[in-house]
Order: structure tokens, then sequence, then C-alpha cells
DNA sequence: TTTGTAAATTTTAAGCTTGAAATTGTTTCG
DNA sequence: CGAAACAATTTCAAGCTTAAAATTTACAAA
């Protein structure tokens, strides 16, 4: 007689979705952490100063504290203390808003404009080699699966 | 005379790259966002609570503090505090190493133990759903692809 | 031994992050 | 006008995170 046939056990879909997610993750999670150790060790800053800083280099004009933080989809509270650094630092600075004394914009300083430029073109640079093993054919590919998670997930506000 | 030909300028690599990690990022924030959220509200607990005690799930005799970071990835000191506010609730606690004094093992209590089963079930769950706009030959897919940039990445450690 | 080096862990200081409470200013409408 | 509702921002408490310093223990070599 044949033993109990062992059946073939496909991976169910919700282990493999599992699975994926934590490589996704993982991908994700070391990538970000590089950038972050490259801007503390190469230019003594952090990635939320960047990303703050990027947001205020695309808008000259500056952007109500309010609007930067819709923007990077962080708490009010966070931006203060990031701006509240960056202020400190000479990089930004707060222009009271004509028609509201609530409010506050918060621009880039000329010497933080000219650090967002040294950035930005490093932080690029160092994408463009962390992701090197993608070829154009296959970037064009995984941008469509993103998508079709995105587009299908729940919850996912925008 | 024919106005000076505007090249087509396809898109160099670099910002298709750059592109893509943005993409990326925006994904795998947007989940880890939406875990945190219901870990939060449905649990009343965090995701590297989760995390820890999902490690020490796995290893019902205990991990040291040492293998629990480099486990993790994070390090020794965050471990540190995440055991004592999990052994603050009952749901972990540390044991002496027989033949080391200055080593100790983080486990998971009973209650731990129970606790996270509830949780990790609810955690695929929540993944299967997030993730339901891939199909398993889309999940394959994308496995090769995020493995072509964690093999040709630099620095990535492991 | 004693001396020194290495290892395991905790502590500390600084920054990031959040949700909730508190402040201050605006607007609406009775 | 005056009160209440609403809006922009900051403050606060708690937790996460790191690198660096401090502790405590182990081990090796002189």
């Amino acid at each position: 007689m044949s033993q109990p046939a062992k059946k073939p056990s496909p991976i169910p879909p919700s282990k493999a979705r599992l699975r994926l997610w934590l490589k996704l993750l993982k991908t994700s999670s070391g990538i970000e952490a590089e950038l972050r150790r490259r801007l503390r060790d190469q230019h003594n800053t952090t990635l939320p100063r960047f990303d703050v800083m990027s947001a205020l280099a695309r808008n000259p004009d500056g952007l109500k504290m309010s609007q930067l933080s819709q923007f990077l989809r962080v708490s009010n509270g966070n931006v203060t203390g990031i701006v509240d650094r960056l202020t400190e630092d000479g990089l930004a600075l707060r222009v009271a808003v004509p028609g509201d004394r609530r409010a506050q914009v918060a621009q880039l300083t000329p010497a933080g404009l000219a650090e967002f430029a040294r950035l930005a073109a490093e932080h690029e640079a160092w994408i463009d080699e962390l992701m090197a093993g993608l070829a154009p054919d296959e970037i064009t590919e995984m941008t469509a699966l993103l998508e079709q998670i995105t587009l299908h997930a729940p919850e996912e506000k925008s």
C-alpha cells in the first residue's frame, strides 16, 4: 500500500501575500535605512528634515504648517518640531500670513535652498545606485504591480 | 525653418528609479501605517511590540536580548525598552542564562503567547486584504523583482 | 592573582512620531 | 454686539529609534 499521499499543498494565497509583504517591507526598510545612514554620516541631517526641505523647495512661496503636514502625511505637531529645528539651523523660517494671524508659512532660507540642492543631487544618485538591479522595463513592470496594490487596497487614503 | 526640434527626451533611468522608489515607499508606508492603526485601535498595541512578540513566539525557549536585536535589526537599547514594556504588561519576562550572568533570555508568558496567537491571525488577514490586488502570478513576479533590487544593492547587510 | 580586553546589557541624550489637549484667532448667527 | 462653533498651530505625554557612554560580567594572558 502507498503511504497516505502527502498532498502537494500549494502555498495558500494568504501565506504568499504575507511573505511578499515581508519581503517588500524588508526591501523598503533596507533602502530607507541606508538613506538615513548616508544623510547622517555624510551630511549630518535626517530623512524627515530632507522631506520637509524637499516640500519647501518645490514651493518657493512657502507652505502653511497645515499644508506641509498634509502633504507629508504626518501630524501637525510633528511638523512643528522639524521646522523648529530647521529654523534653529538657519535653513528655514516662518513668515506671518497677511490675512490670518493664526497661520504661518514655512519657507526655506537661501542657505536652506542651497543645502537642499546639494542633498537632492546626492539623493538621486543614491537611489540610482540602490535600485541599480532593475532595468528600465523592470521598472515599468514593478510600477504597474505597485499600482495594483494601491488601487485595490482599502483604507489607503489617496 | 523648423523650430529647434524638441527631442523626445525619454525619462532618464535615474529619474525613473527615483519615481519608482517614491512609489515603493508610499505603498510600503501606507500598508505599514494601516497596520499600526489597526493594532492600535483594535488591539491597543504597536508594531514594534508585535514584531518582538512574533520573534519570541517562534523561539519558545527564549532569545537573548542581543539575538532579538540582531534578528529584528534594531539597536540593543531599543529592544530593552520594548521588552520592558511587554514585561510590565505581563506578556514577556526575562530569564537568567545559566552559564553567563551578563545575559538574559526574553520569553513570552503564556498570556503573551495567547495574545500573539490572536494578533497573528488578524495580521495575516489584514495583509491578505491590503494586498488583495495581486493575483498569485503577480505575487511571484513581484517577488522576483524585489529580489533583483536586494541582490544588486550595495550596503544592504544580508 | 592581576591586568586588560571583550561581551551582554542598560542607560542616556537627542530626535521622530502620534493623538489629544490647550492656545489663539476667525467666523457665524442670534 | 456676544456667544458659540470652527480653524491653525503649538504643547504635552508616551512610545520608538539610534549611537554613544556606562555597567557588569567573562575570559585570557602575564
